[in-house]
RNA sequence: GCCCUGUUAGCUCAGUUGGCAGAGCAGCUGACUCUUAAUCAGCGGGUCGUAGGUUCGAGUCCUACACAGGGCACCA
């Protein structure tokens, strides 16, 4: 048999040689004896070092020991490495050393490797799932005339041709809206989003996001799909359907919690989120500015940001529920209370997880909420905010009631594979330059 | 942006009260036909992150800066 891998161990005994090669399904030892092999190639298998790539030609067997070994008769260096392998016990561990040069930590942390494959695999189910329920990926622009759908900062670039300026998306909501409007009634995209803002162990400045939206579904469906593709990711990994992350064991077979905003809020505060004295004077114990120039409702948002996420218990998967109207321009409002809307935020692990909503289709409302949001909008968000003339003229040609649903995708991988840091589920994470 | 910690050989790390820069692994030379981080003998290997300062003398003390990790802030 020919195997074929990367030298990860070398020991030479004169007139025998052992060997360990890898690849991305694991090790395998080889043997290499003088008896079996002419002089020159035997010379050439002592010369071999750490990292070289080789092809061995040769029988399997075992040892003495009862170590599965290939016992070579043929042996071909297939790529000489040049450069000096890390240390063969410790690794390497430095974590800059790791993200910077992805490409040894990868052959030499069996782990980073095992767990950037477990990403690539669990996407691909993503979309196994996501297809097999009768949804269409889609790819929608990525370079954006407006960023929307978001109210983060974007990476603003420049196309010389046209010369105009262009964002790189923020979010590609406003997008696939308008496939509803053109009568695609179930798309998802699983793509980068962009966002010009901090790094740290939940965040890289771009990250993957999987949106998705449904005719005639609503905050509920929506729901019901979240919770059904966690339950799907999990049990592909462990039939149990637990998976543990840092200190805590999560279970994603258990039927997930549900949380009212306004609960939370209350349970957590004492107060009801709509007592806005009571919520400016906890926004001012924690430290927010400006309390008293702040509309009501996003004094109350940092309240639940503060004391309501905090509440949820970071083990069990929690949806929640019916936020506030004020602070989701555009999901649809409850009939029956305007100040609330269909919309729920998903939390695991105190990570924000995901986030859908019934999707606001009146065009006048959705006018009104997005110059209101422009109106309480700084110099600075004022600079690359816009209102979207076309996606109201898209609402005005009609777009089906819809739920809509964004999931972190890199966050969900971090669940998966137990990972507590973004860094470590992706490929290449964004670093200062040396 | 702020706070804390770190940065010494290719890698993993020591370095005492401020007094000649160290180890293991890797590399090179040699021995060895069943090892498992092989073993044994020998040999090379340093801009102590960068720039200043204090001092007779700085890897060690001080200041600034760079990069990283963690935390805070930001992120509807």
């Amino acid at each position: 048999m020919l195997v074929a891998g990367r030298i990860v161990q070398h020991r030479e005994f004169g007139k025998l040689v052992f060997m360990v090669l890898r690849d991305h399904t694991g090790d395998l030892q080889v043997s290499i004896s003088k008896s079996e092999l002419d002089a020159a190639q035997f010379r050439l298998a002592r010369k071999l070092d750490y990292g070289d790539i080789i092809v061995v030609g040769g029988r399997m067997g075992m040892t003495k020991k009862g170590e599965i070994c290939v016992w070579a008769d043929r042996v071909e260096v297939h790529c000489k490495s040049l450069a000096p392998p890390p240390e063969k016990y410790h690794g390497l561990t430095d974590a800059e050393a790791r993200y910077r040069r992805r490409y040894v930590d990868m052959y030499a942390n069996p782990e980073t490797m095992a767990t950037l494959q477990a990403r690539s695999r669990l996407v691909a189910q993503m979309r196994r799932f996501m297809d097999a329920r009768g949804y269409l990926e889609v790819e929608t622009p990525m370079m954006q005339p407006l960023a929307g759908g978001a109210a983060a900062r974007p990476f603003v670039t420049h196309h010389n041709a046209l010369d105009m300026p262009l964002f790189l998306r923020i979010a590609p909501e406003l997008y696939l809206k308008r496939l509803l409007v053109g009568g695609m009634p179930r798309v998802y995209e699983i793509n980068r989003n962009f966002r010009n803002e901090g790094i740290d162990r939940q965040h890289n400045p771009e990250f993957t996001m999987m949106e998705v939206y449904e005719a005639f579904g609503d905050c509920e469906s929506m729901l019901e799909l979240t919770e059904s593709l966690m339950r799907d990711l999990a049990t592909s990994l462990d039939a149990s359907g637990r998976r543990t992350f840092g200190e805590l064991e999560i279970d994603y077979a258990a039927p997930f919690d549900r949380v009212a905003y306004g609960a939370l809020v209350e349970r957590s505060t004492g107060s009801p989120m709509t007592d806005f004295g009571a919520m400016r004077a906890k926004a001012r114990q924690i430290g927010v500015e400006n309390v008293d120039a702040m509309d009501d409702w996003l004094v109350v948002n940092e309240v639940f940001e503060h004391f309501g996420e905090a509440a949820i218990d970071p083990a069990r998967p929690t949806f929640v529920t019916d936020f506030p109207s004020a602070i989701s321009p555009l999901t649809r409002p409850h009939r029956d209370d305007p100040t609330l809307s269909h919309r729920w935020e998903l939390f695991v692990a105190g990570m924000e997880l995901g986030n859908a909503y019934t999707e606001l289709n009146d065009p006048d409302v959705q006018l009104s909420k997005f110059t209101e949001q422009l109106r309480g909008a700084d110099d600075e968000a004022r600079a690359f905010r816009a209102l979207d003339v076309d996606f109201i003229q898209a609402l005005r040609v009609g777009m089906p009631p819809a739920g809509g649903l964004g999931i972190g995708v890199d966050r969900v991988i971090m669940l998966m594979t137990g990972q507590t840091s973004i860094r470590d589920v992706i490929l290449f994470p964004l670093m200062r330059p040396e």
